[in-house]
DNA sequence: GACAAAGTTTACGTTAACGTAAAGGTAATG
DNA sequence: CATTACCTTTACGTTAACGTAAACTTTGTC
C-alpha cells in the first residue's frame, strides 16, 4: 500500500460549519486575497492549507486582528525565503507581530487581575 | 494641613494626548454613554474615574473588544452590589469575560510558538 | 480689541466585514 | 422528472467607530 494519504479535500459548507461562520464570509476572504481554492468545474474546493489559513484568520478575529493585519501574517508564513532584503524585513514583521502579542498578554493579565478583584468583592458582599 | 489632594481633573484635550487618541473618539465615548463628564460651563472636565474609564477603553481596543463589550465591562465594575440576583448575574458575566480572555490568552500562546518557529527556520535559511 | 489655541455642536462621509436577497447551475434521490 | 440540498455570481444593505468639515464660543495674550 502507498505511505500517503490521498490529499484531504473540504467543500465551503464543510468549514464554514467547523469554524462556526459563514459560506459568505469564507468567499469574502477569498475576495481579499487570504485564501485561493482550487475549482472543480464551478465549485471551490479548499486543501488542508486553506484550511489552516481559514484556522488562522478565526484565531487573528479573536484577538482583534483585522483581515489586513492576518493577510500580512499569512503572506509572512508563505513567503519564499529568497533574498536576504526580504528575510530582513520578515524578521522585523515577526518581532512587530511579537511584540504586539506580548502587549495583548500583559493587558489580559491585568484584566484578569481586575476581574478576580472585583469577584472578590462582589462575593464578599453576598455574605 | 488637609490629607486629601484636591481632586485631579482633565480637560479633554489633554486626555487624548495622554491615550494616542483624538477629542472626537472621547467624545464618541460620551455618546455612547461609556462615560459622562462633568461640566464647567460648556467645557467637559474629566475625573480620574473618566479617566481610568478610557484606559479601560483603549485596552479593550486594544483585545478587539467591541465598545459594546468594553461598556458591559465598565457597567460590571460600577454596579452597586444591591440585591442578589444582580450579584449573580455579575458573577456569571465574569466567568464570561474570564474565559473568553483565556481564549485569548492560549491563542496568543499558540501564535508566538508560530512564530518563533517561522523565524528559526527563516534564520536557518540565511546561513 | 484682534488673534490664536483650545473648546463646543451639528452633520455628513468613510471603511471594514460581512448580511441578505435574487436568480440561477448541478447532483443525488425518490 | 421533480424536489431537495448545495453550490455559484452579482449586487445592494448594514453596523461600528470614528474622520472630517463647518460654524461658533471662550479664554488668555500681545
Amino acid at each position: 500500500m502507498t505511505a500517503h494519504m490521498t490529499a484531504q479535500i473540504f467543500t465551503i459548507g464543510e468549514l464554514a460549519q467547523e469554524f462556526d461562520t459563514t459560506t459568505r464570509a469564507i468567499r469574502f476572504y477569498e475576495d481579499q486575497g487570504l485564501i485561493s481554492p482550487l475549482r472543480e468545474g464551478q465549485k471551490r474546493i479548499y486543501s488542508t492549507a486553506d484550511r489552516i489559513t481559514i484556522k488562522l484568520i478565526m484565531r487573528g478575529k479573536r484577538l482583534g486582528f483585522s483581515l489586513a493585519e492576518s493577510k500580512e501574517l499569512i503572506d509572512l508564513y508563505n513567503t519564499e525565503g529568497d533574498n536576504r532584503t526580504q528575510h530582513v524585513r520578515v524578521l522585523e514583521q515577526v518581532k512587530a507581530s511579537r511584540e504586539r502579542l506580548l502587549q495583548q498578554k500583559t493587558d489580559i493579565e491585568i484584566m484578569l487581575l481586575e476581574l478576580e478583584e472585583h469577584e472578590n468583592r462582589v462575593k464578599a458582599d453576598m455574605k
